[in-house]
RNA sequence: GGCUCCGUAGCCAAGUGGCUAAGGCAGCGGAUUGCAAAUCCGCCAUGCGUGGGUUCAACUCCCACCGGAGCCUCCA
């Protein structure tokens, strides 16, 4: 039954053992995925995008190796700072949830993050909560104090296995919860109600669940009591991650996750914007001119700005091109830098598509590994573009390098180019060259499709407003107008109305067939 | 103080116990162009923080030091 199992070289990166280890999964051909989704009490920050753009790449590598994968990212909408934040702001903390949750989804969308199967919310899993930590007493693993409950980590031998420290090391939440505790790293599954707080009826009083319950109780109702890939930003390991971990293993005396993967986190350049803290105060000179972690509690925020200004894509792509576990700074410079990058491919689709006649980003493409079929005796631009291939799904194979594999889809744009041009292919009609185009274009859109980027075409030509009609027809008017005077050689007008249109924000270019233009970046 | 991680060209950045240390941005030279732009070709780290050590061989492993980041309290 388990005979077309994948058989891929994948090696994951396990923070648990801290080593790449080859990627097996509990049941055949399937794959359960858990990641830690955000508190929803403000606005995301790119921050928050580092892990759904990751494991949105993760979740399509792994699908077209051919598993069948489930991911779930929950939302935590009952908590302290989300109490604070709604009677700060006046309203409901459902409410605010419910703002801060669009606020996020449509961050999600602009980052091509469409691969998640689930998005359970705390509040919807109270009995299941419930359920989990009642089952965390009976065994002996929790003790109810005072309406609170807690998790007893001097029950627990293993306790600190995955960030490496001690429970008699952690000084654990202060405040008027240290006095209910036996010792301090016990840390709350279950916490008592103060009047006029969100709560809900359970056998110790009314109350709500502490941070790191739900995750343990909602990744056991859909993925169940041991799942394959848990993932989270670096910042979560400790205290979240280890105390998730020594709940569902004590629960079921057996592990809870094979893989524990974490991303880096985002740093801000003080130049980009004032979204970090503590590097801005600044005595006028140039101290560093990086800022520490960014966080909300720092006055982070400003994606939806972000976002209109770099494009969804860009942001992606900038994320894709380092390697996933290690921090980045962000800020408009390199935002604009991975936009300069992502020009060479666009130009490159629409050169393709113009000799192909037909929009490069409808040409098919392999979606399964298994998939694709390599003609018998391949032109010499596709053997060029099938080592390529290779080397970006060996990268892939190797902890999901999306930084390495960039390179590969590089070299496939150049390799296009070039045939492109020696072959004439803007001039002749050879139909075995526009072929091979097609296919060596194909490779280079399957290889992309796994990073997802370059899903539908970027240009305006989507938006049929009036103006822009009017737009399109008064280029036309005016480049053929150029085009009259450079037939006259009367450069100086024709470069008269290039400088005059660059001013505005228009770039034309002259190509062996005709004028295009676009509007400068 | 404890626990992690990082330091690769002007900038960003991948990577490896031993072939020419990916790729991008910027720059320079050439082809092409009326000139540009785009595209292509070529150049751009005898060296991968510093100092030791292990090894036939290290940028890659070990130690020390310097510099930077994260966690130990909420954080993606």
């Amino acid at each position: 039954m388990q005979e077309n199992l994948p058989e891929y070289p994948l090696r994951v990166y396990n923070t648990l053992t801290k080593a790449k280890e080859p990627f097996r999964t509990l049941a055949p051909g399937k794959v359960g995925m858990y990641l830690c989704g955000p508190t929803v009490y403000a606005e995301a920050h790119i921050g928050h995008m580092v892990g759904p753009v990751i494991f949105d790449t993760v979740k399509r590598y792994l699908n077209y190796c051919g598993y069948e994968v489930t991911w779930v990212v929950n939302i935590t909408d009952v908590d302290d700072k989300l109490i604070v934040r709604s009677r700060e702001k006046g309203i409901s903390m459902f409410q605010l949830a419910t703002q801060m949750t669009a606020d996020y989804m449509s961050n999600l969308q602009a980052l091509g993050v469409d691969q998640i199967d689930r998005m359970p919310r705390a509040t919807d899993s109270i009995g299941d909560i419930i359920r989990f930590v009642q089952e965390l007493i009976d065994k002996g693993f929790a003790y109810a104090s005072d309406g609170d409950v807690f998790f007893d980590v001097t029950k627990d031998p293993q306790y600190g296995c995955l960030s490496n420290r001690s429970a008699e090391d952690q000084q654990g939440e202060g405040g008027g919860a240290a006095s209910r505790k036996r010792s301090a790293g016990d840390f709350a599954l279950w916490k008592s109600a103060k009047p006029g707080e969100p709560s809900w009826p359970s056998p110790w009083g009314q109350g709500r669940p502490g941070w790191h319950i739900e995750c343990s109780a909602m990744s056991r109702s859909i993925l169940g009591q041991t799942f394959d890939i848990h993932g989270g930003g670096l910042d979560l390991v400790f205290p979240h991650h280890e105390n998730e971990l020594a709940q569902s293993r004590c629960c079921h005396s057996k592990p809870m996750v094979t893989y524990w993967m974490h991303n880096g986190l985002m740093r801000a350049s003080n130049a980009a914007g004032k979204v970090g803290g503590k590097g801005d105060r600044d005595q006028g000179e140039s101290a560093s001119d990086v800022s520490g972690k960014i966080s909300r509690s720092k006055g982070a925020g400003g994606l939806a700005t972000l976002i209109a200004k770099h494009t969804g894509e860009r942001i992606r792509f900038f994320l894709l091109r380092t390697h996933y576990r290690s921090t980045s700074v962000f800020g408009d410079e390199p935002l604009a830098e991975a936009g300069a990058a992502l020009e060479t491919f666009y130009r490159l689709f629409d050169r393709a598509s113009k000799i192909l006649g037909v929009s490069v980003y409808d040409i098919p493409h392999a979606t399964r590994r298994s998939d694709f079929q390599s003609p018998v005796t391949p032109p010499a631009l596709l053997v060029e573009l099938l080592g390529l291939r290779d080397s970006f799904l060996s990268k892939m194979d190797d902890d999901f390098n999306t930084g390495g594999a960039t390179a590969d889809l590089f070299e496939m744009a150049r390799s296009l180019n070039r045939f492109i041009d020696q072959s004439k292919l803007e001039d002749s009609s050879d139909e075995s060259s526009r072929e091979a185009l097609r296919l060596g274009v194909s490779i280079l859109r399957e290889m992309s499709s796994l990073l997802g980027i370059f899903r539908k075409p970027v240009a305006l030509t989507t938006d049929q407003s009036d103006s822009t009609k009017a737009l399109g027809g008064l280029m036309e008017l005016v480049i053929h107008l150029r085009a009259e005077a450079r037939a006259k050689r009367d450069f100086a007008t024709s470069d008269a109305i290039r400088d005059g249109l660059k001013e505005i924000g228009i770039a034309i270019q002259d190509g062996k067939n005709g004028t295009s233009w676009e509007i400068a970046k």
